[in-house]
DNA sequence: TGCAAAATAGCACGATCGTTCTTTTTTGAT
DNA sequence: ATCAAAAAAGAACGATCGTGCTATTTTGCA
């Protein structure tokens, strides 16, 4: 491996602590410089553009998500289970992110109306993450685990408010209990759709 | 009234509309003072500082908020009718800012870790209005409308996480249904609290 | 150990930022 | 109409932004 890699490796690490602090939008280069004790234009020169560099964090954030949330939780069986280890894992990552900031609600926000390829790697990125959530209650719902007339998709929307309102009120509102209001709401939901307890 | 008075009202106006397009960090005296047609020392003179300018915007969200989501509300009649037109309000209102941008989400997304008197000012707002919310639930309960074992803030953080939801998936993802998917959450979480149908 | 290539630094650019200070214009009460 | 006060404009400041261009340093293969 070339030293250039290594320190483009190590530069997208230092942009995604940041990203992910004061958002994809604050990203500076000259900031991302200043941490890395490099000057300016070294930095630059790994990735052409600012864009460039956002699309490396958003693709750097999204393979460890993957390895961090997706991954494990497909050792656990088909159907339910994977269905629930999908959600602790997610859970747990949103609950370490109180601290450090999620870059798929952030860069939502920043980037709800601000067309372009960062948007688009954002938008890819999360969909790509809620049709894996989605699939897993399809699946679980062909196992059997869950009532025969479940609305996947109304499913999967309702788990995703669970994690975006844990991640608003605990992250922003600083608000208690938030992290058993998530797992006491899934536990619900897990009811209503007919799964055994 | 003062021109003065009158200016600096069109001057608000004119940057909570900005501010929901671009967000509160986006929002910068020379661009609103092109909006306005106006100097930007013209412009900066009416709040002495960026920060100023920010909670302006956010006490005029505030108050447009109150006077659409709540004000109405609080004319149906106690307990479960007030309780659904608040949430009936509050969605459209988010339907609505699928295409303006809300400044509660995005504003928490901006300054969930950017401590100072704007965050205080965002947060003091959203937690005016969720404590309404949660009030309703409460005399709901009281008026037996809902079971009386019912978790006021548990259901409260639900409710919280479909409005989120809903914002996310329109507003980003642009995914279709996704003020159906609200809804229907809406009715099945009325139902598990057990209210009639 | 040389030497081309890759990586990094240095410097400058135009633009925009929030803010301050001074000057001009406009307002509204007498 | 007069005139002080209020409102708006104008110009400049230091800082920071992304980016381009040109040196300089470092790397890794021959």
């Amino acid at each position: 491996m070339h030293k250039g890699q290594q320190t483009k490796t190590a530069i997208v690490d230092a942009a995604l602590g940041l990203a992910t602090q004061i958002g994809l939008e604050g990203l500076s280069i000259g900031a991302l410089a200043e941490v890395m004790q490099m000057s300016k234009s070294g930095v630059f020169a790994h990735f052409g553009s600012r864009e460039e560099l956002q699309i490396s964090v958003i693709r750097e954030y999204h393979q460890r998500f993957e390895a961090e949330v997706f991954e494990p939780a497909m050792r656990s069986p088909r159907g339910l289970p994977r269905l629930k280890a999908l959600f602790a894992n997610w859970m747990q990552r949103t609950s370490a992110e109180i601290d450090s900031g999620c870059l798929y609600i952030s860069g939502a926000a920043e980037f709800d109306d601000r067309p372009g390829p960062v948007r688009d790697a954002l938008a890819s990125s999360v969909k790509t993450w809620l049709s894996a959530v989605h699939r897993a209650v399809v699946k679980a719902k062909e196992e059997q685990h869950l009532s025969a007339d479940t609305d996947a998709s109304q499913m999967s929307f309702e788990i995703h408010g669970l994690i975006l309102a844990l991640h608003y009120e605990a992250r922003f509102l600083k608000t208690a209990k938030s992290l058993h209001r998530a797992t006491h709401g899934f536990e619900q939901i897990l009811l209503r759709y007919g799964a055994k307890p």
